[in-house]
DNA sequence: GCTTATTTTGGACGATCGTCAAGATTTTCT
DNA sequence: AGAAAATCTTGACGATCGTCCAAAATAAGC
């Protein structure tokens, strides 16, 4: 790390930071194409406009490179169903947008979710992703949290389930999903908005 | 396909099933401990006691043997809950038989969960694999069914999930508590068992 | 414009991968 | 026991992997 902030100190960190976050991109879109277990340096440095060297350049080695790309990846995905949140003026009206959002992301983003379930995976074999990736898991609960909380709220009900229940339950949801989707089953999506809701439903007592 | 079975047509038929089904298993405890992406057809070899050339005597290739060993996996993980259903005499001893046969396999099967959910994972990027994990799902969302089902019974109460969620649900439960007790969290376990009493308790109506 | 840093390239390295085939070994059959 | 078939070992192959490094290319400072 001391080589590094010294071999920039003439140039502006932005500089380095950007390409870094260029190469990050670049990586992940070759993570969720490939999958962990198939993605090498040379397909990543493909993806992007440099050659492979370089990627030792900006990152020590392969490790680092995968752990920065996930720590950029986490701020694409914690913030997903706000907008529904912020939006719904009733119960009836979050459970339908929460339902919506979540088929659209599982429509439009599939290839990144898995990407997603990949890394957690992996985090459970290589020690070096665990911290990064409950981090990250912590904002995804955090984010499902703010949704069925807002649920509770508008249906005047109260809650019945632990906040690690409810996203284990959603997320799990959400992953059956992600399987049948990629496997071609057209109605993944409509069965995802319609359970999800009704899961909802059954997390809060007095609805 | 043929050749293989004309190979073996001078010595019995058990005595090849028997060696692939041998292979299979330290295929199985190769990959429970190094994960998919870096299990190599010599660190299976290795875990057996013969050389890494035999595999292609008995597989034509590493993907065949995957799947079949996969295939093999199945039986082990579906009827894991049969027991603590058929023991059960009353509601409250099936909440309690349940979270605490989930608990008891996190704790002593934990690298072989690993393993399915890494395989499963698997079957999102390579098609090979999908159509053995969708069964094997669906044999897992059947054995959680036989334990709602019975649970619903047992509490004289109506079901008010389907057959999916309730998969869904308890699926998504049960990683978070491997994801956290192969993090090292010595409570994963007992909040497991909790945690999965309380959802049966919330996936029927009138308990 | 020349010198000095910084950035990027592309080839080379040792290791390891899946696959294959020739030969040694073991088992089976007559 | 000897021939034939089945089983297993071993070494090799081309490919690809992460990593490193010398040199080319580019940008910055004077």
């Amino acid at each position: 790390m001391t080589e590094t902030t010294e071999r920039i100190a003439r140039r502006s960190v932005d500089k380095f930071a950007q390409r870094r976050a260029e190469l990050a991109e670049s990586t992940l879109q070759a993570l969720s194409e490939l999958g962990y277990a198939r993605t090498s340096l040379r397909e990543i440095a493909q993806k992007s406009n440099f050659s492979h060297g370089v990627l030792h350049y900006y990152f020590t080695d392969k490790v680092e490179l995968l752990t920065y790309s996930v720590r950029r990846f986490e701020e694409v995905c914690v913030t997903r169903y706000d907008e529904a949140v912020a939006a719904a003026r009733s119960a009836e009206e979050l459970e339908q947008g929460f339902g919506a959002a979540m088929a659209g992301t599982l429509r439009s983003d599939a290839v990144m979710h898995r990407l997603w379930y990949d890394l957690r995976n992996q985090s459970l074999f290589e020690e070096a992703f665990r911290a990064d990736v409950l981090e990250i898991d912590a904002q995804r609960q955090a984010m499902i949290w703010r949704v069925v909380e807002r649920y509770a709220e508008l249906a005047g009900a109260s809650l019945v389930v632990t906040e690690p229940v409810a996203y284990a339950a959603f997320d799990g949801l959400f992953q059956q999903a992600l399987l049948h989707h990629l496997a071609g089953e057209e109605s993944a999506g409509e069965t995802l908005a319609a359970d999800a809701g009704s899961l909802l439903r059954r997390l809060v007592s007095g609805g």
